[in-house]
DNA sequence: AATCGCCTAGTCCCGATGAACTATTGCTGC
DNA sequence: GCAGCAATAGTTCATCGGGACTAGGCGATT
């Protein structure tokens, strides 16, 4: 697995490039600025990269998308302190494939590049369900998730669970198909996933009763 | 609604067509044999037809396929008593949509009916989690799931479940997509559904851990 | 030996689905 | 009023998925 890392913090990235090579893994790139880190990519065009979540003014966000653009086939999966937890959200949304925390061991990082390789959504459980789980008080920081889900796209969730196709779900909720093909669409991106069934997947997997808004239970 | 019945119990047949009528269904036909019974489809083209399954030498089979063929959107659920609960996996894999025990309650009857013809599999489901164990034990009557799922579709439902696409299950089984595709075609057509998506929210709505061949566990 | 069930593999057809867009409306908060 | 967002609706295109088939090899049961 080649992998290109992106931290300011140089002895996290040195430490973190030499605990994925001894894990039989190729770091073909250590950059400690996005730029670098980009460029790394253009580069080598790895399989995956690890990108620190902290850089200043949003720079960490639009890495995302320059990262994607100049190698697509590449996984991005971010990188972050506790203190960043908030944007898990936001990361994924943007194109992200996974996210994890500092304080993981290596081996969960490892695990967690493999996912995302695999083409499967990177991030803990944990984490998971907090950001799925839509913010209605307004003492949550509203980063976390993001409403991650609006409430019409839970509605669509349940629809995709039933094993519904787009026609009955648009029937069930009252609108064209065009409309409910949206609401799958955008489910799918914010989710990470690619298709109905690793949607219902990703929640029967993840999701506790608590997940969903009280209101559509 | 409109419902045809055929049972070879003519105290039941009335009482079914009474109670059925009570609730607002509109019974076309009464049926005592599978002769009148598929005449009576053919005649009606009714939304759903249920049949005996105790009728002698496999004639109930044989109706189902006579009742598909004269009326293909007319859904089949059987009737049974408690002693001929054995064949419900047949029954499904036979071409029936639901089926339903004598001893049930009017309103779940109605209940199955109504799943039928929304096109979903109408089995209750303490005998459906019977059905879909297979049975390892010689004790076991053999008829009651026929090894509903062999292991190889076990092992297709799984890669379902995980969101697997046709190549990606096709990868991990080892085989070539066609094969897959016919797995996942036998999948579908034994558990009476008509999706991916549908199979696997039957699975985790009805499936226990002992539903699982505890070899692929 | 013959049959049956399972696994394997393939074909054709068509509708459903996912990706990538644009665009309008209406609400909400600034 | 204006910006932002959700919900609505639409388009085009390529691919995937499901239905309906056929067929060979292989092991087990009869």
């Amino acid at each position: 697995m080649k992998i290109v890392v992106c931290d300011d913090h140089l002895l996290l990235l040195e430490a973190l490039g030499l605990a994925l090579s001894s894990k039989g893994h190729e770091v073909v790139g250590l950059a400690s600025t996005p730029e670098e880190g980009v460029a790394a990519v253009a580069e080598h065009h790895p399989d995956v990269c690890l990108l620190d979540v902290n850089f200043p003014d949003g720079t960490s966000i639009s890495a995302i998308h320059q990262i994607r653009e100049a190698s697509p086939q590449t996984k991005v999966v971010m990188l972050s302190a506790e203190a960043d937890h908030g944007i898990v959200g936001r990361s994924i949304a943007e194109g992200a494939a996974g996210y994890v925390g500092k304080e993981k061991p290596i081996v969960e990082i490892v695990e967690m590049l493999d996912r995302a390789v695999r083409g499967q959504l990177a991030v803990e459980p944990s984490l998971l369900q907090r950001a799925l789980r839509p913010q209605k008080s307004a003492t949550d920081d509203p980063l976390w998730s993001l409403q991650f889900l609006t409430d019409r796209e839970w509605q669509v969730m349940r629809c995709i669970m039933d094993g519904q196709t787009t026609e009955e779900m648009a029937s069930t909720l009252g609108v064209q198909r065009s409309t409910a093909r949206t609401h799958v669409q955008n489910l799918l991106t914010k989710l990470g996933v690619h298709s109905r069934l690793q949607a219902a997947a990703l929640i029967s997997a993840h999701g506790t009763p608590e997940t969903w808004p009280a209101h559509l239970r």
